[in-house]
DNA sequence: CGCTTACTTCAGAAATTTGTGAAGTTAAGG
DNA sequence: CCTTAACTTCACAAATTTCTGAAGTAAGCG
């Protein structure tokens, strides 16, 4: 029952994870694939897979592969290195970074409010429907900035906890 | 040019910003037609529409309103009443509540936070694997509060800008 | 008590999304 | 250079999702 450290991880164990994890990203929106192949960095040991890892433990074409890490890295939740030296490609989940790129809905709370403003101005400040969009603009505003000061807590709260990454 | 208060409004205007406004949403995980609805009840000017109202102004068939409303009315984004005396159905975004709803990603996270307990444990708390998901975990325990907390500022900040409701 | 209006449900057509195999591209290694 | 390994792109088949018309249900009104 013990796990002494280096002994081989149970991949089956390692797979249920991937999978339930996967299915509840799925269900919030991410599609199957990123969603998969995210899991299986969370889960692995360094949160760094080669394409060839990744299809192969997740049972997978090299073009789903490819598909899925590209979703991914324009999502800011992985990040792609090249091995120097080789044309193996190396795709990681970085701590901090794809905390950011959680809360990086930034960009699209960005263009909601882009979109907001222009009702706004051709609704008519003063009419009630502008001023609707009005409040929830500035209510993005807002969680726009809570945001920011979130994550600098979190990164003082989870120094403090786990110590510097 | 000027829009004495009472006018009919521009139905044009208001739609363009619908879609607009709706497009962005899909973009971001809604599905259509819920998109479009929520949109045409933010653009209202009571924040009130009858399902007749909303098929004829977004060109949709009273099945897909009936839908749309059903998906709306699950995530807390509208509020469905009865007209008393009448079965017509008034379908209204409050203000409160629909912020509520936004952050009510909640229960979602709630379902994350379970899987990633289950990885914990199933990969062993000391491993390497099993230490980056305990701070994903982690992670979203501090979010979940923090949340909670923001949205306390955020009733202060708005009541003080706009008034209670 | 039955007519009529307002919504809901359902089956299926249409559109969209997903994942694959195959062909293409790039760059390391001989 | 030429070969080959490692990804990427593309076209298409398969699965899924979305929206509609039609039939069903419920409730006000005469």
């Amino acid at each position: 029952m013990a796990e002494p450290s280096g002994t081989a991880r149970d991949p089956e164990a390692v797979s249920r994870f991937v999978e339930h994890f996967a299915a509840q990203l799925v269900e919030a929106g991410l599609p199957r694939m990123p969603a998969r192949v995210f899991g299986a960095l969370l889960a692995s040991d360094t949160g760094i897979l080669t394409s060839a890892q990744l299809g192969e433990q997740l049972k997978i074409s090299p073009a789903a592969v490819s598909g899925a890490v590209r979703y991914l890295a324009q999502q800011r939740m992985v990040s792609r290195e090249r091995e120097p030296g080789s044309r193996r490609e190396r795709y990681r989940v970085h701590g901090d970074q794809w905390y950011e790129a959680l809360t990086n809905r930034e960009a699209v709370i960005r263009r909601w409010e882009d979109a907001l403003r222009e009702g706004v101005t051709s609704l008519g400040a003063e009419s009630p429907a502008g001023r609707r969009l009005a409040e929830t603009l500035a209510f993005f505003e807002f969680v726009e900035k809570e945001i920011e000061t979130m994550m600098e807590r979190w990164r003082a709260h989870r120094e403090e906890r786990f110590g510097r990454g």
